[in-house]
DNA sequence: AAGCCGACTGCACAAACGTGCAAAATGGGC
DNA sequence: GCCCATTTTGCACGTTTGTGCAGTCGGCTT
């Protein structure tokens, strides 16, 4: 009876056998324990396939693996970071001899992974750009939301190369993992005068990204560190120049957010560069409701600090062994 | 500077370093994709413990896998399902060829697996026993809950075996998964004479029991189907006789849930068996705001209909091929 | 119509993984 | 303090899974 009803109307449905073939893979795979070579020939396909179905049902978000800590064993990090700081902390483990690039890469890739605690539908998205920020977007999970807007917050374009275009991918993948729509920030890093800044600002196009960026729900960045042994991106790009770097040294800089600088106490009056910086002030960026912050690498300690003494954090993601080190520090 | 500050406190921890061990274990594999290998260097281990600690993790509920579908394309049957019945399905996918056994305990591991979306804390839960049952409760998936009890929903005991150690060890397990108290009814499954029974109801502790029941907020049930080729547990198992059969033939049962017979048009009034029969009354049952039907296997269709007729499910997981079937009757 | 391009498939191999077993460790009980 | 019962560990093996590659298919262009 019923003689293979299975795909009775298969053929009249066009839109994506695929995703609906990955669902059964995957309800199969995590649901009932059957081996992927078992699941080919339900399906009436290879052992290779299936593996295949089953990568495309994770990294596309239709599995979604989370990991509960018994409510009474929360991290002893992340509650002391919560103590002291008042802020919730998801710290990352990494062995203590590891690289900072695998650091890096390795905070990426989890924050990316939980990235989509904080994204949903109807929100503004602010999103910076920097290594960290770059490796995160490699590896974010899709999650369906609706009326979503991705927000660049700092511009990214400087003398030497086309920084536009590496800070446009980025966005880019920002967009189509949240199918959220994405408004770019065509200008430079920094201008040269901060007179051009100023009349840029009064144009309609900025004005109207100034308060898509006022308006945030949710703001995603890493840090810089302009005097770490291991400097950024900004600071490797040709962003700036040995003047920049004495004036910022003078200033008694520590780190910046989306290329505006701070000291150690969190403040930024009479910073010079940030004159002619194009992120957010830190006051626009505190009435984000959510403000994510992405780090690893205790070369960062000191602009971490800096970056909480703004009160710019509301979530950190960091690895093990820099929380720890701020919590000595 | 800070040389292996990762266990520096180790000893001092008397709780369950396993779990502590299992969750960064679970970080490791499903939010960095880290090798088992790379993991186990990582934890001072071998490759093997790792694994382990992953099953561990898996299976205690540490690590959740859990299936979205995109929620444009929900799986067409649980729509009719919905459309036609009012009720929630889960449709677990299952060739059309397997075998009954099969059919069954690939749905009662999914249920097993999805059950922890029913129960929370603070709850009473109803537990009826079966095949089904039974090979539930060796899957599910621990989930802590505070001051949540378990309520067996009717007497296992029978002349010849005894049923009581086999319902009070699936008990158990529901208890164990979900920190739950357990309360037994040490009762025969079907009484001889109506008069024990009736005598049985008034006692202190029979009322106490029923009082229970009466406020189940979940209750989870299988379904029997005493004419089908492949009989439920009851029929098997020693509970009824030639003359009892008759007497449920002559009545037009099609079904039991919990001990209980109903008709296909879901009445029970005047089926002799049920004055000796240990399960609540189905307007008992009704009180339960979440009332989850599992089941699996075609034979099962006409006692399946026969408990939507009764209103008696709210939740049903089921295989496909029934599901489809159902539909179609 | 031929041709090109990208996406998908299955094969074959290497890497990663689960599990029975014996040895080692742990932790009460006397 | 010692001993036995139980649990945990690492090894070795067989199984399961990921992935480069070459071949195929379908759609789109010229």
């Amino acid at each position: 009876m019923t003689p293979r009803g299975t795909d009775a109307s298969a053929g009249a449905d066009p839109v994506s056998g695929r995703t609906r073939e990955a669902l059964r893979a995957a309800h199969l795979y995590y649901m009932q324990d059957l081996t992927m070579e078992a699941i080919a020939q339900e399906l009436r396909t290879s052992r290779s396939s299936v593996s295949r179905l089953l990568s495309h049902a994770r990294a596309s978000g239709l599995v979604e693996i989370s990991i509960h800590s018994p409510l009474d064993l929360p991290s002893r990090i992340e509650q002391d970071v919560l103590a002291r700081f008042g802020i919730a902390a998801h710290v990352v483990p990494v062995p203590d001899h590891a690289t900072d690039v695998d650091r890096l890469d390795r905070v990426a890739l989890s924050a990316a992974r939980i990235l989509g605690r904080f994204v949903d539908s109807n929100q503004t998205i602010g999103v910076a750009w920097g290594s960290t920020m770059s490796a995160m977007s490699r590896h974010l999970v899709p999650k369906a939301t609706h009326n979503t807007e991705i927000v660049q917050l700092n511009g990214a374009g400087n003398g030497r190369t086309t920084g536009i275009l590496y800070a446009s991918e980025l966005l880019r993948r920002f967009g189509d993992a949240f199918g959220a729509r994405v408004q770019q920030f065509p200008v430079p890093a920094f201008f040269d005068d901060p007179a051009t800044r100023r009349a840029f600002w009064r144009e309609r196009s900025t004005r109207r990204l100034l308060e898509l960026q006022a308006g945030m729900d949710v703001a995603i960045f890493g840090i810089g560190s302009p005097f770490a042994e291991v400097p950024s991106h900004v600071y490797q790009g040709g962003y700036l120049d040995r003047t920049d770097y004495d004036a910022l040294s003078r200033d008694g800089v520590v780190g910046d957010v989306a290329t505006v600088f701070y000291r150690a106490d969190g403040s930024t009056d009479g910073i010079a560069m940030n004159e002619r910086a194009t992120g957010p002030d830190f006051a626009v960026l505190r009435r984000a409701p959510r403000r994510v912050c992405v780090v690893s690498g205790r070369a960062k300690i000191a602009s971490l600090a800096g970056a909480l003494a703004a009160g710019l954090i509301t979530d950190l993601i960091v690895d093990e062994g820099t929380a720890r080190a701020l919590l000595e520090s």
